[in-house]
Formats: C-alpha cells, sequence, structure tokens
DNA sequence: GACCTGTTTCTTGTATGCAAATTAGTCCTG
DNA sequence: CAGGACTAATTTGCATACAAGAAACAGGTC
C-alpha cells in the first residue's frame, strides 16, 4: 500500500530464485502441488527453464518458510500437514491475533481507528453479497490493519507471516456461504469492544472469532479427507 | 534429547553449508561480525575453505531467518538492529511467553506439571551462586518446558524460533548479578499462579517478566551505545 | 522363499566459470 | 571546484560440471 512501485507484484522480472519461489508457492497453496509431493531439483530446473541453482535457493527459502520439508542429501517435499498441526496452526494464529488486537486497541491512533471503522463498513455490502473472494480480500486488510496498528513492526511481520503461511494451505475451499455474515457479525463485535477501549474484551472476542473460523475449515476438512 | 546419535552437536561432519550457517549465526550472537557488517561471498567461502555456492545457501538460510538481511544484487549484511526494534521483539516475546503459560497452565500433565516444578526448585542454588551461564541454561528449559506444555507444536516451534533470534542479538552481556535473582522470584510468582489453576494471572506475570528483562536489557544498551 | 549384501543408478551437495549489474573511480564539462 | 557521465573493477546471479551419498535393484546365500 504504501510502497507503490512495481506495476503488479512480483513476478516475470528480477531474480529468477524469486520467480520460482513465488510460483512454488502459490502451487502449493493452490494445491496444484500436492502435500508431500516429491520436489525434484533437476525436474524443477527444467520445468521453469532454469538450471538447479535457483531453483535451490527457493526451495531453501520455502522450507525456512514452512512450505517445504527438506532432509539432508533426500530431497524435498511439500510440507505435509496433519488435521492436529493445522488446528495448532489455527489456535496459533488465533493467540497472536488475540494479543494484537489488544494491543492495537491501547495503542492505535485516531486516524488508525477510523480506517478500520471505514473497512468494517465496507464490508456490509460485500458479506451480503456473498462475494467470498471479495471478503477474503478485505479480511486480509481488515486484520492486517489491526496488525499495523499495534506500533510493533515485528509482531505485525510474524503475524502475517504465519497467516500466509496458514493460507498456502487451506486450499481453494472454506467458502461456505454462511460463514461470511457471522464472520462480519464476530468483527462488528470486536469493533465494539475497540470502540469502548476494552483491549481484554476485544481479545477474547477475536480469539473466539478465529477459533470460529478454524472449526468450519476443521469440519470441511472433516467432510473432505475420508482417510 | 531423543536422538543421541550425535557425538556433540552438529560442527564439522556433515554438509559444509550447515557448518557455515552455525558459524556465521555464533558470530553474530558472538558479536565478532558486528551488526551492518557486509558479508562477502567469496571472502567468507575463502576463510571457510569453501566454494561460494554452499556460502549462498548459508547466507539464505540466515536471511529467512531475520539474521542477515539480503537486498538484490547488493549481497547481504548483518541485520542491523535499532533499539526500536529489539524492544518489540522483545514485546513479542513476552506476548507469546504470556500466552504459552496460559495455555499449559490448563493443559500441562501431571508429569509435565511436577517436571517444572523440579527445574524451578533446581533454580535457586544456581541463582545464588550468581553463575550466569548456568542460570541462562536452566532459564532456557524453564521456558522451553512451558512451551511444549501447551501441547501446541506448532506455538512451541514459533516461540523457541523467536527466543533463538533474540538471543542472537543479545551479545555476551546482560549479566548484572542483581537479574538473577529478581528472575527467579518472578519464576516463583508464576509457578504460584500455575499451581492455583489460574492461567490468566500466570500469564499476567509472565508478560511482566519477559518485559522486565527487556527493560533490563534495554538499560544497557542504553548505556553502552552513545550513537 | 526371505534376507542380506554388493553394485548400479539417481539425486543431492559442491566447485568452477561466465554474464549481468552495481559500485567506485576517473575524466570531462559547466 | 562541483557535478555528471563514462569506464573499469568488483560482486552477485546463474549455468554447467563433478563428486559423494542414498535409494533401488539384482544376485547370492541361509
Amino acid at each position: 500500500m504504501a510502497s507503490g512501485f512495481e506495476t503488479e507484484d512480483d513476478d516475470d522480472r528480477g531474480l529468477i530464485s524469486d520467480r520460482i519461489r513465488n510460483a512454488l508457492t502459490d502451487e502449493i497453496a493452490a494445491g496444484t502441488l500436492a502435500a508431500g509431493a516429491a520436489l525434484d531439483e533437476q525436474q524443477l530446473a527444467d520445468r521453469f527453464g532454469a538450471s538447479r541453482t535457483p531453483v535451490r535457493e527457493a526451495l531453501r527459502q520455502l522450507a525456512a518458510g514452512g512450505l517445504v520439508e527438506l532432509r539432508a542429501r533426500r530431497g524435498g517435499v511439500v510440507a505435509r500437514m496433519t488435521p492436529e498441526r493445522i488446528m495448532d496452526m489455527f489456535e496459533t494464529v488465533a493467540e497472536i491475533e488475540a494479543v494484537c488486537v489488544r494491543l492495537a486497541t491501547y495503542r492505535m491512533t485516531p486516524l488508525e481507528r477510523s480506517r478500520l471503522i471505514e473497512l468494517h463498513e465496507l464490508s456490509r455490502p460485500i458479506a451480503e453479497s456473498g462475494d467470498v473472494d471479495a471478503y477474503d480480500n478485505f479480511n486480509r486488510q481488515f486484520h492486517e490493519t489491526i496488525y499495523h496498528a499495534t506500533h510493533n513492526g515485528f509482531l505485525a511481520e510474524q503475524a502475517i507471516a504465519i497467516r500466509n503461511r496458514l493460507n498456502a494451505f487451506r486450499r481453494t475451499q472454506l467458502r461456505q456461504g454462511e460463514r461470511l455474515s457471522r464472520s462480519r457479525d464476530e468483527h462488528e463485535a470486536i469493533m465494539q469492544a475497540i470502540a469502548e477501549g476494552d483491549g481484554e474484551m476485544a481479545s477474547r472476542r477475536m480469539r473466539a472469532h478465529m477459533l470460529n473460523a478454524a472449526t468450519s475449515l476443521s469440519r470441511f476438512i472433516e467432510a473432505n479427507k475420508p482417510a
């Protein structure tokens, strides 16, 4: 938002290793590369029309981000996520978000507060329209606004990193219509607590909000993964 | 603990890139490589008697861990930490630790509880002796025991990762004698809250405990960094 | 027939070489 | 003398080549 130089996001121009990293991230997120899939360096190099060197660098970066598991001299596989681990990640995100909203409540500037209120107001028509992608986009903005309002850059970075890491594994789904309006209602409750300056209350409501989303996903996984 | 094969930890045998990564991590942590120092690939390669390839991989991993900042085609420098950022990191650790101890209070098994009590008892003579290294070691065990008692593997990993990241920047210092006994007193208060099953109380006390440590470090930085 | 062992093959890890890009150094110009 | 542009040198990014380890396979033995 602040840095508006690049025409789009990143692709095509720049470092090959970055292009490969982004492409692999997207493919893992989209599910094109299934969890547990072996990542052959030469094969990937051929596919991207590059040599193994940038592929290796991309894989290392992905491994550092937790998307890929790398065993020495045995190559890499797309990180295999157990339902337990996904729940652990969701709980962690929920707790971190709860921390963020508490700090944000006590520290946000009037400008940040009005920006958040504005965002929240904008979400009403989106939730009513049922446009999941649009709501997803709004939702990310809403939460990231809160991260930054903590005035703790490191915490904000961590929150975004973990959130992205989780996003990469939720595939395309979690698109149950009724969840949208409930999500907005929960945001509403959080906004009210923020408005009252009650960080603890906002924190508890945020935690509940995130855990509701987790439960929703959990049900989806349960339903779609028989094994 | 479970895997007790290696004679020591890691060094000398195994992947060269890992050896370089570990060595650089240690040197950054020890302050041998000052913050902002340029990291020339060829120079490091020569120093470690290797080629640039493993050096590059090591640098990427360090960059992912936040110890090194890498700008495209401009090489890497040891991450420059502003006092603000260090405080942000400390606050983040404090909040995460607070989350951990709350969850741990509600979820720890009797075995984990007795292990923690045992550890805490052991710390009394260490704190009295004033052996900072020994107390440091105990302290790490104490906190990591709490992480694992959350029964959330992902959260525990995150907590350890952030804690390590912070450790790498505190140089050799923070060795003021009086801090030891105060630290143990604070642990005592946390243990009491855990014993009473009051996770919220334990959480608040843990947060205060960590912020005290941060303030202590902050004072040190203020005193030793004139610029 | 099952299991162990030696060999082969494939993959990763490392080294070296080359090209592009950035930086610094110098020369010229205002 | 200051500022800018061109050139040269250093450094990163990538490609290719080689070596070492691991997995797969075949053969033989119990």
